[in-house]
DNA sequence: CGCATATTTGCGGGGTCCGCAAATTTTGCT
DNA sequence: AGCAAAATTTGCGGACCCCGCAAATATGCG
């Protein structure tokens, strides 16, 4: 990779990150386009051939951690279909939600209240609902390559790729409505059993 | 309901309707909400106060079918679970997903071609889950109060909701992407049928 | 009928996002 | 190193979206 691609990749996330920061501390309008491009050292001309609007960049830190679920899945073939979707969903969203999206330097109460503003805003959950299809479309051509279905055709691939994204979601949602009295890992693991009943490989 | 609720419910109605056909007819970034708003015959500035976005507006017909699963949902107690949601669902979207939202006076197989178009559009798409995700809190709470389970702090009735919306739109999808081989009955019955197993109540 | 309450409408402004072309940076090649 | 080609960044201008506000209009009620 040359240092073309490497200075795109950083500007990339300096934009994801400095959006989601920002709207974290300040609410999603009270942060102008302009202000994540200064954030990141780049004009706000330059934020948008990055990404199509706010909302997506802020977005693009979620899209990125449901992706690597599709891609944990592919790496381990073999493994029974369910045991290696817990595994690659936990690897991905074992440790509490907020802390890995936590920034160093703030203070965490402050940090959560923020990000629980943050995900209730309409204009924001659209777009984060539209990364988890993203990413469901990716899961399902992953479980597809593994079942050797069809993904046009088969309505399995898109059911099980359905229901991960739906019991992650839901698991998040849980976790993020009541104060962390359960951990995460549970709510995940305790989601995904009840789904994968019916769904066991055909 | 007096004369102002009725003239109120016309022009919400009109103004969703004129943004699904517009935006059929023509694709949705060739659709100004001046051409809407012109369409219901009101102002441009009345259309926002109907609706906060465009796509709001052609996402709203989504919503209002998808609530109305919840509504059947707690009009049919006693029945088994799994089986009203069956009945629920089926009794909304047992036409075929288009002819529901055809208008009178169009080509069947152009009018198929926009909605492909419609749903595929980005910034729709966003919305449209977005509504998912609303009448999926419904369906949770009317699971919640058939259940006997607590909406704040159980997991089961987001969880059953989760899936039956998961469901649903794989269900769409698939007969969206498919040349409607099957019919959408079918596709909607397995779908339900596959994610039920793991969550009969508890 | 006439008043209180809602709704509609026009205006104005802040903001977003994109096309375009010029300026700048990176790459590949000699 | 030096240079040309290719890609990226940037500024500008414009179309559009969405909302607050206050005036105008319509409706419900006694």
């Amino acid at each position: 990779m040359g240092l073309r691609e490497r200075k795109k990749a950083q500007t990339h996330a300096a934009l994801s990150w400095a959006a989601v920061r920002l709207t974290v501390e300040r609410g999603f309008d009270k942060v102008k386009v302009e202000d994540i491009a200064e954030a990141a050292g780049v004009s706000p001309r330059t934020f948008n051939n990055y990404f199509s609007s706010k909302a997506e960049a802020i977005a693009f830190r979620h899209l990125d951690r449901c992706l690597r679920v599709a891609e944990a899945l592919r790496e381990r073939p073999g493994e029974p279909l369910w045991d290696a979707i817990t595994d690659s969903v936990l690897r991905q969203f074992a440790a509490d939600v907020e802390s890995m999206t936590h920034p160093p330097a703030t203070d965490a109460a402050q940090w959560t209240a923020g990000v629980r503003v943050m995900v209730a805003e309409p204009a924001l959950r659209g777009e984060m609902l539209r990364a988890g299809a993203v990413a469901e479309a990716e899961i399902a051509a992953a479980v597809a390559a593994r079942t050797g279905g069809d993904l046009e055709r088969d309505l399995y691939p898109h059911l099980v790729a359905s229901a991960v994204m739906g019991a992650v979601n839901t698991a998040i949602a849980h976790h993020l409505r009541t104060d962390a009295a359960v951990p995460v890992r549970r709510l995940l693991t305790d989601a995904l059993a009840r789904v994968a009943p019916g769904l066991s490989t055909p």
